[in-house]
This record gives C-alpha cells, sequence and structure tokens, in this order.
RNA sequence: CGGGAAGUAGCGCAGCUUGGUUAGCGCGCCUGGUUUGGGACCAGGAGGCCGCGGGUUCGAAUCCCGCCUUCCCGACCA
C-alpha cells in the first residue's frame, strides 16, 4: 500500500507541506485582502467542532455567551497604557465613515478587554454581581506582516472569555481552572496534543496582563506553537474603566479581571501535530467525519451495503459519511485521506460475498477485515484506539524533540530544531535577549516538577526555548 | 516593514531574452463510451481584460514606471 505523493513530502519542505494540506484537504484559501481567509466548508466543520467542544467546557465554567461590538472608540484602548502600546501597531482603524472624516476614529477589535470594561463597569455594582463570568465567538482584526492561513491571518475567529472577580485570589484561581478545564483538558482528550503547560516569561506576556499563561504544542517539525491563552489582568483594566463593586463591608474597590481565548490557529495546530505525507490526520474525537464509508465501485449491492453500514454506524452515534462520489477508487480513497478522516470502512465485493467489510485506519496503514455484524463494535473500538495512539504518537515525539540543558548556549541550539529546557535563572535578561536574536524564544516557564506557577517571581524555575509560528 | 523569488484557464507551468499570424502544454472540468480492491482509458468539448494602472510603439503577455498579491528569510504577534 504505497502512499501516492499527493503532497510536499514533509521532509523536503514542511512549510510546503503545510500549504498543500491547507489547499488539497479544503480547508482554506487566502482572501482578496493580503492575511485574510476564506475558511472553506470542511475548515469550518472542523473549527465548529472545536468550537462546540470549548463551548461545552466554557459553559461547565459557569461563563455566559454574549457579543459585543466589532467598532470600538480608539480612545478605550488609549485608557489603558500598555494595552494601547502593545496593539498599536496592528490596529486597523476606521476614519472615515458615511461619507464623511469621522470625529473619533475606530478601531475594529483586535481584541475586547476595553470595551467589555466599560460594560463591566456599569454593570457590577456589588460583590453580589462578582463574579462575572462572560465570552464571545467574534472574529478580530490584528494587521499581519506576514500572515500565514491558520497560523497568523489578519482577521481571525476566536473565543474570548473576561471576567471579573472581587480579589486576586479567585480570578487568579478562575484563570487557572479555565486553563485546566477548558484548554488542557480539550487538548488533551479532543486534540490529542500534549502541550506544555506553563507562564509567558515578563517579555510575552499579554499586554495589560501581570500574568499570562499558555499551553505549548510542539509541531511535527519542533517548532512551538501557542495553543491557547489566559491572563491575570489584575486590576489594570478595572482601574482604567472604573470596574468597581461595593464589597460586604460597603467599601468601594476595584474587580480584579482576566481574559482568555482559543483560536482558528488551533486548525493550524492541528494540521502540524497529527499530519503526515498523505494529508492531514484527525482525532476521532474531534474529526467532523469520524469514518467514511466507502462503497468499492459504483454498484446497487456495494452501496446498499454501504449505506446499511453508515446507518448502523450513526445510529451508534457515530459522526459517518457514505461516498456517494462518482470516480476511480483511488481517487476517492486519496481524498479522504487528505481530509484526515480516521477512518475508513470500504465494501468491496469480495467483502460482501463473505459477509464483511474492511476498516482502514487513517494514522497507521493497517487494513482489517470484520464481520458485517460485528462493525459498530469494531469502529467504535477501532476510534479509540485511533484517539490514544495519536496521542501516545505526539507525545513521544515532543519528549524525543525536548532537551535538557545546562547552558543559555545548548539551549539555543538545541532550539533550533526541537524545544530547550533549562534554568530560568540561566536565561532570563541577556540570554533571552541572545535567544530572541536567533529566532528563538522562551516559550514559558515552569516549575521544576512541570506545574504551572503563579508568577515569574516564584524560584527556581526552568524554562522552554524553541523557534515558534 | 527590510532582503530574495514569482504572478499567463480552477491548479501546475511554457512563451518574454530578440515586440508582430488565431497565446500553448499537463492536470482538473463538461458530454458520450469503456472501466473500477490505491490518483483508469478513448473520443469530443468548454474555459484567458496574459495580476492591476499608466507609459513607449503602427502594434505589448513580451520593453519602461507605479501599485497590488503570493511564497521564502528576518523584526512584531494568538
Amino acid at each position: 500500500m504505497a502512499t501516492p505523493s499527493v503532497l510536499t513530502p514533509q521532509s523536503e519542505d514542511f512549510p510546503r507541506w503545510y500549504q498543500d494540506v491547507v489547499a488539497k484537504a479544503e480547508l482554506a484559501e487566502n482572501g482578496p485582502v493580503r492575511g485574510t481567509m476564506v475558511v472553506r466548508p470542511y475548515g469550518y466543520a472542523l473549527w465548529e467542532r472545536i468550537q462546540s467542544e470549548l463551548d461545552t467546557r466554557i459553559k461547565a465554567t459557569g461563563a455566559q455567551n454574549a457579543y459585543f461590538p466589532l467598532f470600538i472608540p480608539e480612545s478605550y484602548l488609549a485608557r489603558e497604557a500598555e494595552h494601547v502600546e502593545g496593539f498599536s501597531p496592528e490596529l486597523a482603524v476606521v476614519t472615515f465613515a458615511g461619507g464623511e472624516e469621522l470625529a473619533e476614529p475606530i478601531v475594529v477589535r483586535p481584541t475586547s478587554e476595553t470595551i467589555i470594561g466599560e460594560c463591566m463597569a456599569r454593570w457590577i455594582q456589588s460583590y453580589r454581581d462578582l463574579p462575572l463570568l462572560l465570552n464571545q465567538w467574534a472574529n478580530v482584526v490584528r494587521w499581519e506582516l506576514r500572515p500565514r492561513l491558520f497560523l497568523r491571518s489578519t482577521e481571525f475567529l476566536w473565543q474570548e472569555g473576561h471576567t471579573a472577580h472581587v480579589n486576586e485570589a479567585d480570578a487568579r484561581a478562575f484563570a487557572a481552572r479555565i486553563h485546566r478545564e477548558v484548554y488542557d483538558d480539550f487538548l488533551t482528550n479532543v486534540f490529542a496534543t500534549p502541550t506544555y503547560l506553563g507562564i509567558k516569561p515578563p517579555s510575552e506576556r499579554f499586554p495589560g496582563a501581570v500574568n499570562s499563561t499558555t499551553a505549548e504544542g510542539v509541531m511535527l517539525d519542533g517548532k512551538a506553537l501557542q495553543m491557547v491563552t489566559t491572563h491575570e489582568l489584575g486590576q489594570n483594566f478595572a482601574r482604567a474603566f472604573g470596574i468597581t463593586f461595593q464589597s460586604e463591608a460597603g467599601q468601594a474597590e476595584l474587580c480584579y479581571t482576566t481574559s482568555w481565548g482559543a483560536t482558528t490557529r488551533l486548525v493550524g495546530g492541528l494540521v502540524m501535530a497529527h499530519g503526515d505525507d498523505a494529508g492531514l490526520i484527525v482525532p476521532p474525537r474531534l474529526a467532523p467525519i469520524q469514518v467514511v464509508v466507502v462503497a468499492v465501485r459504483d454498484e446497487p449491492p456495494l452501496n446498499e451495503a454501504a449505506g446499511e453500514v453508515a446507518r448502523a454506524l450513526r445510529d451508534a452515534g457515530v459522526r459517518v459519511e457514505v461516498d456517494t462520489s462518482r470516480g476511480s477508487f483511488g481517487r476517492r480513497v486519496t481524498n479522504w485521506e487528505l481530509k484526515g478522516v480516521p477512518l475508513r470502512v470500504e465494501v468491496g465485493p469480495r467483502d460482501l460475498a463473505e459477509g464483511r467489510v474492511s476498516l482502514v485506519r487513517r494514522d497507521v496503514s493497517e487494513k482489517t477485515t470484520v464481520a458485517v455484524g460485528a462493525v459498530t463494535r469494531a469502529v467504535l473500538d477501532v476510534l479509540t484506539e485511533v484517539q490514544a495512539h495519536l496521542w501516545r504518537r505526539a507525545l513521544a515525539h515532543r519528549d524525543a524533540n525536548t532537551h535538557d540543558v545546562t547552558s543559555v548556549a545548548d539551549a539555543i541550539d538545541a532550539a533550533k530544531d526541537g524545544v530547550a529546557r533549562v534554568a530560568w535563572d540561566l536565561v532570563e535578561g541577556e540570554g533571552e535577549r541572545l535567544a530572541n536574536a536567533q529566532a528563538v524564544s522562551v516559550r514559558c516557564l515552569q516549575r521544576a516538577d512541570g506545574s504551572v506557577p503563579e508568577s515569574s517571581d516564584e524560584r527556581d524555575l526552568v524554562c522552554l526555548l524553541a523557534r515558534a509560528y
């Protein structure tokens, strides 16, 4: 079963391979304005699955969805000094509308802390109104100099959570909960992507945050990708927007706020975390199509059998599709492999004669046969195994590409094609500058045991360095 | 935004150096037929402001200028 080469091989040119997958799996294409992206139906189906899984988890924490405007008065951003400084270079600003020059320029949201902060200030009166837990699904715009589909686009889709709390401990605990129960749980159990959980060094923090967490994935080429992030915003935005509450004791106090997000970048991460030279590989629990049933020939008995198998699987809760397209068998198979459907059920004349069907896993070149009556059980088992195998494989890849080192020079060297782990004390300051000069950055800080620190002031932290998307 | 490469049919490309009939090829697409267990074959067919704008010229895909877009490498970022 030699796999025909329809893509640039990863080993030949990884960025080219990535683009080929995005194009040939029909995930997305470039829009007419630089940096914009047309997300095609299959790419959007992947995003909808991501949305659905995250949204369920977000709501389980008590957060509620709402929607805030795309347009934000420029003056809002200016109220938080670091925030405006951080985002100014990538803002799209509307200065002309309705046929005339605007009195005050309007910013297209790069993120919504400011406009939501202004609402929070009005909505929160008393400690009884806290915590206030909001989330929105929206598009945002950050003018990108070097766009890449999904990984870095000028307009992208995301979820942004925004919360307000009575004190620092509550805010910190909630951000940590989101990091763990929403993001890490999703990345582990659905996305099958092991990450390094940690906090960002001060240099990489969100503009206006006092602390940012990250989950850094290790892609197949050894580069790191920030998959998700949470921020403790301290009282910075509360101060800027007057987000105050009356305490139990009757005192006016400033809230502590958080924000946290996951973006369409995850689709790019999916491609680069699990794909191979035949295309995308989607973990079963994420896959919009978990099983495709392919009749080997376009003949009534085969089509009927394929339809029956699909019906049984659908009844068992499997997301299944029957391939009813014309064209040669090989062509159709190749297309499903490009799209990364985790399991293919083939129904051919020989199968039918023997009362069985063939199962072909996408993650490994392995074909098995199973009696028609046992298909559902077998498919469920195989999907479970594929999910587990993708996790194990990605974990092994992450660990094999992570190297413990004891000097800045070795760290920079090891980070050229992988992740370097080294004491933060060695790197902080001059070492970080040296690394940055070589396109290597500090991806996150962890405690020595790999757990997530509460702040970068903790002693004896380690840092992970890598090249990053 | 700096350095490099490139824009010709849906995709990949040739043609440009040396301006001149009707702008070609492969894949894909449409029609008909034969096929079908890993990208099938035959025949017929459709599809082009040659990236956009300006200039030179009797005449521009081809020469000149400007702009836009894409890709690679850097600085900024989820």
